[in-house]
DNA sequence: TAGATTGTTAATCGATTAACAATC
DNA sequence: TAGATTGTTAATCGATTAACAATC
């Protein structure tokens, strides 16, 4: 039982998971948390008490064993299990997230994506179908879908979430620089681009230096 | 002299700066904390500390007024004169990038992308040139631009990386999942847009609900 | 004046880092 | 055994929240 787990652990989970999946399929079995520290620039105390949220436990002298420590990460995260998702807006950045391998690895695959344009309902983006906007409430619930991501403009995003919960989905990841007006049982993550770009931005105008790890 | 700011008020001022520019459009003229900390479900001590880090201050029982603050957050951030950048990778994320209006209200500007790829230098990305990215280099000297965008795959990353610091580049956003090594001169942003999914996924996983702020 | 709001200092909370015993 | 590594407890550090005096 977890009271809580730090979220910045979670945050760097998936580095720790690219890192390790790298490794196994080089043909290495095992890996110390001093190894994984030392290949991310890192603590290695932070890289054990990370892993160690997931329950997974390591071997002294020996280290993780790599297949028992991915599989943990993914259970963790829940991306041992492919879900679907819906995906609102068929831009330049709806596109990317469909062709955004890195998703598929964590077992998230955009099902069908939603336009309201119907210039773009007639394109397909890969093997993905982009259907008219108002089909999502009925499809999401036809189709048992539990997570939408919404890439349209600000002003369009809090319209699109509603349709989306009516459809019974429960997770957002919003890439709309807008605040969503939600109920408290449907989870929110704020994608949030321009908060990583101030930083770099503050750092350049100050002149300051790299932060290990982040 | 500011020792050192806290990185997570850094983060948190492009979302203050939208709602500012938004209330300013709508004819405002001032704003009080416990407004902001309203409309983005944050708490008011917390906005002020963040506004306190730009140096503009507010008056007792008005606010701040809000042609000073959006200055104020703009020339602490770097946002208020144009800089402009180079793009190297031309494929869907490059091209979202292109279009994301946002990043021209953060005073940034894409000037020119670069890709390996024959068939995407015949075309352009709006009004963006796509080069090959052999020509990063001089060009960057050339234009004497300092910012650079990675939107390559991952094993391609730490190469392009590279061309850009020889071409003079000294702030690098980076959007491959990989970890870069540059000189310590060389500020890098990771953009790692998997650590927010994950932290969707596991609220998901162990059905935890919406935090207030983030 | 009264009351809302700022700015600042102190208290709390949480995450990171250090220290060290247990273990293979 | 010796030495590297894990897991855990304690210490430090930094960010958030609370309290409150100053001010318009």
């Amino acid at each position: 039982m977890p009271t809580s787990v730090p979220l910045p652990s979670v945050r760097r989970l998936p580095v720790y998971l690219d890192l390790l999946r790298q490794r196994a399929t080089a043909g290495e079995e095992t890996i110390a948390c001093t190894a994984i520290a030392g290949a991310l620039g890192q603590d290695p105390t932070q890289v054990r008490k990370d892993l160690a949220i997931t329950g997974v436990g390591g071997r002294p002298k020996i280290g993780y064993d790599l297949a028992e420590l991915i599989a943990g990460i993914e259970s963790f995260l829940g991306w041992n299990d492919c879900s679907q998702a819906f995906l609102a807006g068929a831009g330049n950045l709806g596109r990317a997230l469909v062709g955004y391998a890195a998703l598929r690895d964590a077992g998230l695959e955009i099902a069908c994506a939603f336009d309201t344009d119907p210039i773009k309902q007639a394109e397909t983006i890969g093997q993905i179908q982009v259907l008219p906007l108002r089909r999502l409430r009925t499809l999401a619930r036809r189709m048992h879908i539990h997570v939408g991501i919404i890439a349209v403009p600000a002003a369009a995003a809090q319209n699109v979430a509603e349709l989306m919960i009516d459809g019974g989905i429960t997770a957002i990841w919003n890439f709309a620089p807008q605040r969503l007006e939600v109920p408290p049982e449907v989870v929110v993550e704020d994608a949030d681009m321009l908060s990583g770009f101030a930083v770099l931005s503050h750092r350049l105008q100050h002149r300051l230096h790299p932060v290990a790890g982040r």
